[in-house]
Order: C-alpha cells, then sequence, then structure tokens
RNA sequence: GGGGCGGUAGCUCAGUUGGGAGAGCGCUGCGUUCGCAAUGCAGAGGUCGGGGGUUCGACUCCCCUCCGCUCCA
C-alpha cells in the first residue's frame, strides 16, 4: 500500500466514525510558545483538551507534520528514527474514550477494506493497573491475554513516567500496538493515549480523575508504512527512497542500505525534508532558537556530504525530489522550490566557509600535538574549537586519523556537557498554569467589538496583580501593571503584527489606564494602572480606546498592505511579508528578497503607493470561506494556519489580504506616507521601516530643518551640502594629518564646489541630499547639522594648533643641539619646545639622534589643553650602557604631576602642571647625569 | 535566554606590563621590458565597530552598546 494511500485511508477512517478532518497544523508553530516545533498531533489541539475553547467539534483526526530532535543521533543509524515525520491521530474532546478507541483502532488495522492486517500478527501493551483497557482487548476484541503485556509508567504512560516524576497536569496511560514481521523484530505502530487524571503533586494519590476525558492517539505514517510495505527501514518506504536514491545520485553513489554511506544518505534524506519545510515556512536558518535548530540539522547533512568527498553546496538540490514525494499532501511545497533552494543553497555555501575557516585552527593544533609528540587530540580542544568556531567533530576526527591521531570522544562529550551546563535550560512547559490560565478556562474567549467601535460598556471579569487573581484593587500609582479581562471590549489585542490599543476604562468611582492590550488565545489582556479610585470584580464601566493612537494603527496598517502590493508590483511575486510590526504611524516590513532594493525601486514603491492614496479607494473587510479567498486571490502567507472562514479585507481592486487589524475606510485617509529606512535582516529578507501620517509629516519637516541648520552651518545651498560635506570632511582629514606630522607641510584651502543649479528643488531632492550628507558623514540622517558643527569645531582647534606648531618650527635641531651641553662622550639636550606637540617632538629627537653619536634629548612642552607633555630620546650606545629614556622620563614626570614610560631608546610622559615645566627640566638635567655618571 | 570568539587599510590578517598604527595581496605612478607575465622604486589608502570610564597617555584595561560568527537550550 502507498504511504498517500494509507494517511488517505486513515482520515476516510475516522471521518465515517463521525471525526471532522483537520488539516496538519504548521510545523514551526509561532502562536505555541512552550515548543519550537509540532512534536506530535495533539499539540494543535492542547486547548481543547483543557476546555479552554468552545469546541465546535469533539472529534478530530489529522495528519499531523511534526519535527522531533530528541533521538538526532539516531537519524540513519536505525529503521525508523526520524527528526521530521508524519503523525496519523484521531481525537477525543471529553467524547468516546478507550472502549471506542481501542475499538476502531483494531478495526482500521484488521478489516479487509482499511488495512487488512492479520491480527496475529499483532499485539498491545497496557499500563500495569488499567484493567479497563485489558479487559477491552481481551472481552471485547478477543485478544489473548499471552498478547496483552502490562508494562510500567515509562512504557504505557504519558507524559512517560508521569505518576512518579511529573510534571503535573494532564496524563493518562495509554495503550501501544505492536506489529510483528514474518520476520525480525517487532514494531510499535500505534499508540492510544487515555488521558483521565490531572496530576497534582508526588505520590501517592497525586493523580486526581479528569471530568472529561480525552482520546489523543499517534500512528506513525511512515513506520506504519514500512510495515504495510515490508520494506526493511522507513527510508525505503515509497515516498522517502526516491529522496534517498536522489541524494545518492547527486553525490554520485550507488546506493548500499548496508554501508557508512547508506546512513548517511538516510539521515539526508531526513534532514532535507525537515528544511525544507521549515524553510517553506519561512523559517531559515539562523542562531536563535527554532532557526538554530534548522541551521544545526542542515550543517549535519551537508558535513555527511562533505564526509562523502562533496566540497560544493548539494543539498538544496534535493528540494525538488522532496516536493515530489510530499507533493499529494502538501502541493504548496511546488510553489516554493526555488525560494527554498536560494536559501539552502546559501547555508550550505556558508557552512563550506565555515569549515574552511576552522581548518586553519585544526592544523594548528595538529602542529602542536606534533612539537608536544602527542597522538591524541583533546576532547577539550575539539569542543572549544567546535563551540567557538563551528568546526563539526565528526571532520576534525577523520582529520586527525589522516594524520595518525586519534580522537579522544569522551573527552569531547564530557566539555560539551558541561558546556550545557553553563548555558542553562529551560524547563519544557506542556500545559501552562496561572491565574491567565484559569480565567482562560472559565471564560474561553473575550467578545470583540474594536472592528466597529472605540467605546463600549464592559463588565469586570478578572483582575489579575502580582500573578494572581484578585478581587478588588484599591493601591493607587501601584508600579508593577496590572491585567484585567472584561466580558467584551473595543481594544484590539496585539496580534498579527499590530499592537495593541491603549486607552482607558472608567466607571463609577474608578479609573483605569489600559497602556497595552495583549492577547491570549482568544482572551484579551488589559494592561495598565489602577490611576484613580477602586476597582472590584463584577464592576461596569465603560472602555474607551485612545481614538487619534488607533488612527494612527489604523493608517498605518492599510499602509502596510498598500505598500505589500507595491513590492509586489515592483520587485516581484516573490516578495512576500515575512513579518511586519504595526504601530501608531509606523509600520516595519519583512519581505523575501534576495538583495537590497535599488534606490530607484524604493522610490516607485513609494509613488505607487502615493497613487494609491491618491487614489482613495473604498477599504473593506468581510468573512468568506477559506477556499472563497483562495478563489479571490487573496494573499496568503506560508507558514500561516488561518481560521476558516477568514476575515478578508480588500482595498479598491489592488489588494485582498486575510487580515484581523483595523483598518481605515478609504486609503486615502493614510495621508502622507514615507519609508525611511530599507534595509536587510537576515538572508534573504530585507526591512521596510515606514511612516504615515502626522510622523510622516514631522519627519519631512524635520528633513528641511536640519537640511537648512547644515545650509547655514556650511554657508552654501541646501542641496549644495553634500558638496560642502565633502570638503569640509577633506579638510579636516588633511589637518589632523599636518598636525600629526608635526606640522610640517601646508593645507590646502577649503575648496569652492560648484554649485547646483536645481530650481525648487522637490522635496524628494532635499531627502536625497540630506542622505548623502548623512552617509559621508556616516551619521543619522538628523545627525548631520549636529556632526557639520563637530567637525567644524575640529577644523578651527586644528588651525589654531598648526598656528602653534608653527611658531614652534622655528626650533631646529641644530639650535637645540647648540644649547646643550656635553657630559663626558655624550651630547645632552633637555629644553622646552614651546608650541610642539609629542609628534613633533619625536621628529626632532629622531633628528637630533641621527645628527651626533651619543645622544640624550628631553623635550618638554604645555600644550593647549593645560597639560604637559614630556619625551625623551637617547641613541642606542647609550641603551647598551644601561640608560633608559623610559626610566629618565619616569622620574621627571612626577615633577609636573604625571607619569609615564616607553622604550629604553625613546619614551613619553605627560603631566598637569605646565607651570613646573622649568623645575622638571632641573630634575632631567640632574637625573641624566646620575645616569651617565653612574 | 545563556556561553565562547571576533570587528584594525579595498581584501586576508599581525599588533607581546598601556607609550611612535603595521605586513602580505590589491590599487596608483615611475622604471627595467618591443609588449605581457615578472620585477625594482615611490605613493595613496585608517574616526583601530560606536559611546562612556580609568590614565599624563588607550588599538591595548574596565563598563555599556551595535554588528558578525559559533555552540547550548
Amino acid at each position: 500500500m502507498k504511504t498517500d494511500e494509507l494517511r488517505e485511508k486513515y482520515l476516510a477512517f475516522f471521518e465515517t466514525k463521525g471525526h471532522v478532518r483537520k488539516p496538519s497544523d504548521v510545523l514551526v508553530p509561532t502562536w505555541d510558545p512552550s515548543v519550537l516545533f509540532t512534536p506530535a498531533g495533539m499539540n494543535q489541539f492542547k486547548d481543547h483538551f483543557l476546555g479552554k475553547v468552545k469546541l465546535e467539534f469533539t472529534r478530530a483526526t489529522t495528519c499531523q507534520k511534526c519535527l522531533r530532535t530528541g533521538d538526532i543521533d539516531n537519524v540513519g543509524r536505525t529503521a525508523y528514527h526520524h527528526t521530521f515525520f508524519e503523525m496519523l491521530g484521531n481525537f477525543s474532546f471529553g467524547d468516546y474514550f478507550k472502549r471506542d478507541a481501542i475499538h476502531w483502532a483494531w478495526e482500521f488495522l484488521t478489516a479487509k477494506k482499511w488495512l487488512g492486517i492479520p491480527a496475529d500478527q499483532l499485539t498491545v501493551t497496557v499500563y500495569l493497573d488499567d484493567d479497563e483497557a485489558s479487559d477491552i482487548w481481551h472481552k471485547e476484541i478477543g485478544l489473548s491475554l499471552d498478547r496483552i503485556e502490562r508494562m510500567g509508567e515509562d512504557d504505557n504512560f504519558w507524559p512517560a513516567g508521569a505518576p512518579s516524576k511529573g510534571p503535573d497536569g494532564v496524563c493518562g496511560p495509554c495503550s501501544e500496538i505492536f506489529f510483528h514481521p514474518k520476520s525480525g523484530k517487532s514494531v510499535e505502530i500505534w499508540n492510544l493515549v487515555f488521558t483521565q487524571f490531572n496530576r497534582v503533586g508526588n505520590p501517592p494519590s497525586n493523580l486526581r480523575p479528569l471530568p472529561s476525558k480525552n482520546i489523543d492517539t499517534g500512528m506513525g505514517l511512515e513506520r506504519c508504512a514500512s510495515v504495510l510495505q515490508g520494506v526493511e527501514t522507513n527510508y525505503h518506504i515509497d515516498i522517502l527512497l526516491p529522496i534517498v536514491e536522489s541524494a545518492a545520485d547527486i553525490c554520485s553513489l550507488k546506493y548500499d542500505a548496508a554501508d557508512d554511506n547508506g546512513r548517511r544518505l538516510r539521515r539526508i534524506t531526513d534532514h532535507i525534508r525537515a528544511c525544507a519545510f521549515a524553510v517553506h515556512e519561512n523559517v531559515n536558518p539562523g542562531n536563535k532558537e527554532e532557526r538554530y535548530v534548522i541551521r544545526r540539522l542542515l550543517r549535519r547533512a551537508v558535513l555527511d556530504g562533505r564526509l562523502m568527498g562533496l566540497r560544493e553546496p548539494f543539498l538544496y538540490k534535493l528540494v525538488p525530489a522532496v516536493a515530489a514525494a510530499m507533493r499529494t499532501p502538501y502541493p504548496e511545497l511546488a510553489g516554493t522550490v526555488e525560494r527554498v533552494q536560494g536559501v539552502i543553497r546559501k547555508e550550505e555555501e556558508n557552512f563550506f566557509g565555515t569549515i574552511d575557516a576552522g581548518l586553519a585552527h585544526i592544523d594548528r593544533i595538529f602542529g602542536d600535538l606534533q612539537t608536544g609528540g602527542r597522538a591524541v587530540v583533546r576532547g577539550e580542544d575539539a569542543a572549544r574549537l567546535y563551540q567557538t568556531y563551528g568546526v563539526p567533530p565528526e571532520l576534525f576526527e577523520q582529520m586527525a586519523a589522516e594524520r595518525n591521531f586519534t580522537f579522544d570522544w569522551a573527552g569531547f562529550r564530557r566539555e560539551m556537557e558541561k558546556h550545557g551546563d553553563v548555558s542553562g535550560s529551560d524547563q519544557f512547559v506542556i500545559f501552562k498554569t496561572g491565574p491567565i490560565e484559569a480565567l482562560k478556562k472559565a471564560l474561553h474567549e473575550t467578545e470583540f467589538l474594536g472592528y466597529q467601535a472605540t467605546e463600549a460598556d464592559v463588565e469586570f471579569k478578572g483582575i489579575v496583580a502580582q500573578d494572581h487573581l484578585c478581587d478588588e484593587l484599591t493601591e493607587v500609582g501601584h508600579e508593577k501593571p496590572v491585567t484585567v479581562v472584561l466580558d467584551r471590549t473595543p481594544f484590539y489585542g496585539e496580534s498579527g503584527g499590530q499592537v495593541g490599543d491603549s486607552g482607558e476604562i472608567v466607571g463609577d468611582g474608578y479609573r483605569f489606564r489600559v497602556t497595552d492590550t495583549q492577547k491570549d488565545g482568544d482572551l484579551f489582556l488589559h494592561v495598565g494602572h489602577l490611576v484613580e479610585g477602586c476597582l472590584r470584580a463584577g464592576a461596569r464601566g465603560s472602555a474607551r480606546v485612545d481614538r487619534a493612537r488607533r488612527q494612527g494603527i489604523r493608517r498605518a496598517h492599510s499602509a502596510t498592505h498598500i505598500l505589500h502590493y507595491a513590492l509586489q508590483k515592483n520587485v516581484g511575486q516573490h516578495a512576500q511579508q515575512q513579518g511586519s510590526k504595526v504601530d501608531e504611524d509606523w509600520l516595519r516590513f519583512d519581505f523575501a528578497n534576495l538583495s537590497a532594493l535599488t534606490p530607484e525601486q524604493v522610490q516607485a514603491v513609494e509613488r505607487d503607493v502615493k497613487t494609491q492614496v491618491a487614489a482613495a479607494a473604498p477599504v473593506g473587510w468581510k468573512y468568506v470561506p477559506l477556499a472563497e479567498a483562495r478563489k479571490a486571490g487573496a494573499m496568503m502567507l506560508f507558514g500561516e494556519k488561518y481560521p476558516d472562514p477568514v476575515r478578508m479585507v480588500s482595498m479598491g481592486e489592488f489588494s485582498r489580504e486575510l487580515c484581523g487589524g483595523t483598518h481605515l475606510d478609504n486609503t486615502g485617509e493614510v495621508g502622507a506616507f514615507e519609508v525611511v529606512v530599507e534595509e536587510g535582516v537576515a538572508a534573504g529578507t530585507r526591512r521596510i521601516v515606514a511612516l504615515t501620517g502626522a510622523k510622516a509629516e514631522a519627519h519631512a519637516r524635520q528633513v528641511r530643518e536640519v537640511l537648512a541648520a547644515a545650509a547655514a552651518q556650511l554657508g552654501c545651498e541646501p542641496l549644495d551640502v553634500p558638496a560642502g560635506v565633502k570638503s569640509l570632511v577633506q579638510r579636516v582629514r588633511e589637518l589632523r594629518k599636518l598636525v600629526s606630522a608635526g606640522g610640517r607641510g601646508t593645507a590646502e584651502e577649503l575648496g569652492k564646489s560648484p554649485k547646483d543649479t536645481t530650481a525648487s528643488p522637490t522635496y524628494e531632492h532635499l531627502r536625497g541630499a540630506l542622505r548623502d550628507a548623512a552617509r559621508l558623514l556616516n551619521v543619522a540622517l538628523f545627525d548631520v547639522a549636529t556632526r557639520i558643527e563637530g567637525l567644524r569645531g575640529e577644523a578651527e582647534s586644528l588651525e589654531q594648533q598648526l598656528k602653534r606648531l608653527a611658531e614652534a618650527g622655528t626650533v631646529s635641531a641644530e639650535s637645540l643641539l647648540e644649547r646643550g651641553e656635553t657630559l663626558g662622550a655624550t651630547r645632552v639636550v633637555v629644553a622646552e619646545t614651546p608650541g610642539a606637540n609629542a609628534n613633533l617632538m619625536r621628529q626632532l629627537i629622531d633628528q637630533l639622534r641621527k645628527s651626533s653619536a651619543s645622544v640624550a634629548v628631553l623635550l618638554a612642552a604645555a600644550q593647549d589643553d593645560g597639560k604637559v607633555t614630556l619625551v625623551a630620546g637617547v641613541t642606542k650606545d647609550l641603551v647598551d650602557r644601561g640608560v633608559s629614556a623610559g626610566k629618565w622620563v619616569g622620574e621627571v614626570a612626577p615633577v609636573v604631576g604625571g607619569g609615564g614610560g616607553g622604550r629604553a631608546d625613546l619614551a613619553q610622559a605627560g603631566g598637569k602642571d605646565p607651570a613646573r615645566i622649568p623645575a622638571a627640566l632641573d630634575q632631567a638635567r640632574l637625573s641624566i647625569r646620575t645616569m651617565l655618571g653612574g
């Protein structure tokens, strides 16, 4: 039986038993913060199990794509381990229980019409004391007792070991069904979980019966398919073998299941499936959370390829094979093959780069081993290399083997464990508990009125302060925000990228200021502070959204849709939304595109947005069935799970998006619109930040003001600011060079650049000029004027210094030498060189040292910041005699209130007291006499 | 969320108790050569990621911050 057929039969079978067939949830459920990936079929029904949502059905069946990394090391080695796999399941939310679950499982497995597995090839297990399940299997199904095994909590309880070890919460015994092939080991193919307890604390008597019992079953699709197809490993079933063989082909190998490369090819097959699906959902490889897991999977697969001799990206070539193998259940994969390939290829290239960089480090370690005469690569070194530079240990080991070194795997693992401890870890939470959860359970949802109204009469259903439900709130001016839940609300809760509303709720004797509104499931959480009076649960009041802010948010959100449209039109169909944030007259929009937009593209996008705004197209929304929305060509995002029916927002004829946000009535209300940033955020993703309405206008005003200020500073026309900046920067650069060269040379005059002759510049011209200037100065747009002021100040001060240096420049090396005295064979020069900076003094000393065989020089000068600089130098013969310029200057500096040091032949010091320079020079003469004499 | 490493010339990087910002490649010019490769000489190119602090003095030490790489969860 084909895998596609098995999948379909399962779902169809449970439909005949009154189950609703639901689509697979996404692989990366961003709605569920407790997991990175969907780990099991039941994940999308968590809230159903807990009765936290209104149940529109009590029986469901799914085929869920899952990803687990717990057994990652076994992937490819064993017949049945995967990271990515599909899980068939049927679920009961307080509806049927053990009897139906067991009967149906048996019927589906054994009935000719369905799978038709011979009954004598099946056995089951039940939990130790689960007589109920055992009786059903024995008395009703007719299984003999020797084919019903009783197992402990580690095998037949969910979560494993829950009764004694926890966690607290919903749990229950389970019953597993095993298939026994004619030859070979038996295989578990189906797990029926009977969630009937709530665990509270430690044993004994910590398992409380649940009032509403649930069924949660899971059948591994690949595993069951391999049983039905009679193949020895999951990787040989009809939807996996083509990928394995395709991988072998790309590696120019013949697939041999038994050898090392066979194992590698199976691993590559598993990992590319996981990566292709994740990237399809726009979860690209990265260094955080689920993105990191994808990176790691991808790199393990690439490493396998490298160990098989590949030196070029290859994994991306498998994406079409994955899409082909999975096309029946997931036809949408075909639509993104190109993008997915691009992302994977890029990541492969990066990783090959990382490996190359790591090879240098490996060589160094081999060198050390050689010189140290050791033969074992220390685990510590390998772990450090892996943790810091990502050098895979397998690669390290292989290279070591080529050089006859052995590799300390035990030490490596020990170090990695240590690293894991240091990095800390969070406890995996399956079901959250707390006051919010309790409210959710009691209320299920808050009625949302915000599409029609910004004000409504409401009742307080819950008040949560300090993480506790309370009946009343009396403290005004409390620091930590309080969360309140209402029966209905006009406040929009943060979701779909749109920020939550703020405003206030007022009533008899109280005023509650709402600073933010969040959403937990369908429950709206109003976060804020009591500013007046006393608030009681059950109180009534009037909830009023801050309308001006809401209007700004509406402008930004509608503009986001228009922007999305304009991007698709000007950049391409692939420029799909990757994420967005909508705030008051401010929006951030990430979209798929491999390279930066050209300024022309940005302009075209901006122009098209403005055109649509000017057209004042009507904005409308309605709830439509998902299928209808799809037919109408509404924008659908990958990796997004849509409810059915969906809310479709339309603007004129040009934009249809599925969106829960609040929008304008008419695109004309957007008013001003301006893109302020276009930048990259991740490989293949660009970001646009834009402003609307009041903020866009204010921005434009500020552009004009800052540019005008800059022009005034430079004494030029606004459009000439970039040219003026360029020459100012050039001038400062030259002055700096002159000063550090000790003032020798001349600075060019500030050049006059040709005037821009554009008559009556438009705003775009002015903005362009300011942007150019900001880029030249390497500062933020609005810091241009300030920066110019700073540069002008610096230029002035540099000119001053140059003037002083010019004076000092009259002091020649010769005259200094003349003013010196002779001690033995050495000419000693100790002098003040007014106006000289450290560089000039060094130059003078160099000249003096060249002019005579044996010289000791110490120069001092007051600096214009009120400090003193001392520089001393001696010729090599004196250094050889033990004279040290560093020591010399160190003895002198304290006289002017400083310290110093340096090399033996040249040293530098400073001080804070210019008036003491004469005393310091006296000390200098004294010191050098001692040093030369002694 | 946490751990490690890094950010110095266009590129690859060096810079040792804090005391004159360097190398190689590339670039420009001038030679040698019929010309090219090659080579000799000369030269340009740096806010040492950004901000603050300690100090007479910071690429160097401390704090903060941004960015990149990498590992753990």
